[in-house]
DNA sequence: GAATTTTCCCCACCTCTACCCACAATTATA
DNA sequence: TATAATTGTGGGTAGAGGTGGGGAAAATTC
């Protein structure tokens, strides 16, 4: 069994930027560990999502091993790394999310959280409704691919 | 785990062309060493690298395997080795980069640094900037083979 | 050996972060 | 249902971090 999120929820951003990571989120992103380190990083979809540190960190060992005299490589390895941000709870549970990231997300001051599996993605409202309506067919075929792994 | 480098920021270099080395990678460069000891030396993109003490002594231990016996090899390692420059941070938590080196990335005034895994980049923003945007065509064969590992 | 330059420690300042406390709202428990 | 615990949000404040600059010590040059 994997460690899994589902559901979502809605925040609001403090006078400070400051996000509130909902508590049921933020057991399962850190673990056990009190310390509730995560890694924030831009989505492929116009989000944000945040990885538990250990998930994050076995992409990073296996990037590790590229091999880093390949231009492609470099630029891939520092693309992915500088977007991703390392952030930890203050003792309310919240996390002060780069400027960048927001802009990226376009995240003014509500926030849905939504749990996907193994990480979490940020959005902001609109965008996620305009993006939910833009309705990528799925169509059979896809269904029938679908079909053999669930 | 690896201690992991991720992310990015912007300082400037003070009159005296000192380096502010932000916080968090500063005490990831030098471990639980209060020393703050790197080295810093040319990167294979337009930018300088610094790497903790711990991991310079990883590569030189692989050069020394060089046969040098070959001229090429002889050559590797002697530019290599010439321009790594040891440093040391100051009680504040900045650096003095030699002249050479700043030219050599083509360093005035702003910075940006980023952390790629287990060292950073340094970075002169123009010259980030049309780096990325000569964008090495990452294509679908790439992210095929990146499919493997992540 | 004197003068100049370079390096590095120290102090000062301001901004930003993260801790602390507070409290309302919600959820869990008796 | 009443009470207690948890959670989300707001805001004050101390301290950390980034930057600037003076000045002593060390190195270099004349």
């Amino acid at each position: 069994m994997i460690t899994s999120f589902a559901g979502e929820s809605r925040h609001f951003l403090d006078e400070k930027s400051r996000l509130s990571i909902p508590a049921k989120f933020r057991r399962w992103l850190s673990g056990d560990d009190a310390e509730y380190t995560f890694v924030v990083t831009k989505g492929s979809d116009p989000c944000l999502v945040a990885y538990p540190y250990t998930e994050w960190d076995i992409r990073a060992e296996n990037l590790l091993k590229l091999d880093h005299f390949k231009k492609k490589n470099r630029a891939f390895v520092r693309a992915w790394s500088r977007n991703s941000i390392r952030l930890k709870c203050d003792k309310q549970g919240r996390v002060l999310i780069p400027q960048f990231l927001l802009e990226f997300a376009g995240i003014k001051k509500e926030v849905v959280i939504i749990g996907v599996l193994n990480y979490l993605e940020i959005w902001d409202p609109d965008t996620l409704d305009q993006h939910a309506e833009s309705k990528i067919p799925l169509d059979d075929d896809y269904f029938e691919d679908l079909s053999n792994i669930l």
